[in-house]
DNA sequence: GTGATTGATGAGAGCGCTCTCACGCCCGGC
DNA sequence: GCCGGGCGTGAGAGCGCTCTCATCAATCAC
């Protein structure tokens, strides 16, 4: 036990009640806020517990009720990606912003490369009583079976075709896409290609199928394509291959704002001017969309209400609500800046 | 107890006993690894775990042994500063690095804005063994008490000068500045400003300590400070202050790689060049020295080691390893890019 | 005044695990 | 053959809390 044992013992509910002249139970009563003890019995209790400095054991009461009062945000992806992506901020900014207004509190976990094994485990093991999960990859369904242990809500829709029951907020990418590419025809132009997300994330299927879908209706011919991995870096790369191979585009859709930057950069280094010679609209209006010399036009998604309104989904499911919506898909809207 | 109850009740240590006819104490053992089970025992009691799929519960375990295996990393920042700073991912993916080494899994609580009351809380009711914490500004005495109650290990000399006995791991911010404004100086630059951080943080302050001693070493004078925070925007707004009231730098230095993609774009939209007109090195080293259209001439400081050798002091210090040094400062290197 | 009712409080049985201790077994030594 | 010792195992007492149920006093109706 070591250094722990050398520290002074945490009071418990027992000393508090001996201090306070009264039982176990009530004080238990009055630290869970019950309506039914007397005024002056509250005071008396709450005195002792300052007077101790009583913290309840979370351990202890979540034996005895079953319950944690923490939720995990289970994010299958990489470290260093999580970190990067403005996005993730504003999402976990609106997880916690709701968190903060109720009892639970936040357990992260980045369940990138290695044992996601160990993170199962911990989920299983009781810690949380239920969770978010961000940027779902699919194939991944080692989350899939978290579902049958306890509440699970997505955000972004989970490819797993396992049911059509399971929980999601999400926004609407395909017609946020089309909107932005709409944009672009708008515009006048003609040559428009994109720069894709993983093809292997819903948002980044929808994100092209939108891109797509405008082109089509507006009868024009899909200029050129090249994938992303939702970096900066990476969309650098695709952007220099897409350029190399079609270097007359009149027009860009990057399917995200961290992504963009990667692409305006290369932009920059070619001497292409935007928005003369292309055009850029990308997806998320992050910070990221604003830190550039060039501002970006975007496809605005409200991150921090989808964070707001997984955790409170969640939570009402905690609370069993039965009125609990399955699909919560949230609106875009199309920011014009000074990129197209 | 809601949706929790419709679910299968989860196995428990004595349903695997019953199944595989032994005592409670015995499938203990197994599952804590105790050398003193018959080998057969191990395996019928293994096969038991696996049949009903059994998982310890953790709340009972942490009652009964008064650990918790879990780690708390404490991050009393801006949520959006938090994610947005690739210094924050490195050293997280350090700590995490050591930790999936260990049996411990890490809590991450970002403690900005609201209740620090309620962060506290959650720490001291027991739930975490220890605790990490990073980004200290001062005044930031909240986490002091912390200490009286679990280990804990600072990333970044902790400002509160309540004890020397804290433990803490940091890097050499001061030899680091100097190296970087010496870099400066050797290019025969005369004319150096700085943008800083935060001076209420240690990093901040040291950086800054550095340049001054650098330039005075040199018998050249401060041509210029203004303060950032660490953010991308926040140095662009003191870089404009800078240039309008000292148009005539030839360098600067500029506390952190993040703060220099701000300043940087500034200067692009100024037509400075660089490092033709303004020489420009930073600090950190992440990945955001080398996104943009420049690479930047940085100090880097080893985060991720940083990370892990933070996780690696708490870990021996939850083990009662009486040999852990308090101060660990970890050396800095200078990384000569296109910027300077 | 009696019995029924209400409301605050206490007693006590767990929650699922760990850990100490005692027990029974088998071995070797004399 | 008896005893001491080791080793693997089981019994049982908690860990600090919640929650049901019983208790007891005060209130009310008639």
């Amino acid at each position: 036990m070591g250094t722990r044992s050398t520290r002074p013992p945490q009071p418990t509910l027992e000393m508090v009640a001996a201090d306070a002249g009264v039982s176990r139970a009530t004080v238990s009563r009055v630290v869970n806020g019950s309506p039914k003890v007397r005024p002056e019995v509250v005071e008396s209790v709450n005195a002792a517990i300052d007077r101790l400095n009583y913290v309840p054991n979370r351990a202890a009461r979540s034996l005895a009720s079953h319950q944690t009062q923490s939720v995990a945000l289970v994010v299958p992806e990489d470290m260093t990606k999580f970190f990067g992506d403005p996005y993730f901020a504003a999402v976990v900014q609106g997880i916690t912003n709701r968190l903060d207004e109720s009892d639970y509190t936040l357990n992260l976990l980045v369940a990138s490369s290695d044992p996601r094994h160990k993170t199962m485990r911990y989920l299983r093991s009781g810690n949380v009583d239920g969770a978010l999960v961000i940027s779902h990859h699919t194939g991944d369904d080692f989350v899939a079976n978290l579902e049958s242990t306890m509440p699970v809500v997505f955000g972004g829709r989970p490819t797993n075709h396992s049911g059509e029951n399971n929980y999601f907020v999400d926004v609407d990418n395909i017609a946020g896409a089309i909107s932005g590419v709409q944009h672009l025809i708008d515009l006048g132009r003609r040559r428009i290609g994109t720069i894709t997300g993983p093809v292997d994330m819903p948002a980044g299927i929808d994100r092209l199928t939108g891109f797509h879908q405008a082109l089509s209706q507006a009868g024009l011919e899909v200029a050129a394509i090249e994938h992303g991995d939702f970096t900066a870096a990476g969309a650098a790369a695709a952007t220099r291959r897409l350029l190399a191979n079609t270097p007359d585009i009149d027009a860009l859709f990057v399917a995200s704002d961290l992504m963009a930057v990667g692409t305006m950069g290369v932009l920059a280094e070619q001497g292409r001017m935007v928005p003369g010679d292309i055009a850029v609209v990308s997806f998320d209006d992050s910070p990221a969309a604003t830190s550039g010399p060039i501002s970006l036009t975007t496809v605005s998604q409200p991150s921090k209400e989808m964070g707001f309104t997984m955790a409170d989904l969640l939570l009402r499911l905690l609370a069993d609500d039965e009125s609990v919506p399955h699909h919560n898909i949230m609106p875009t809207r199309l920011i014009l800046r000074d990129s197209a």
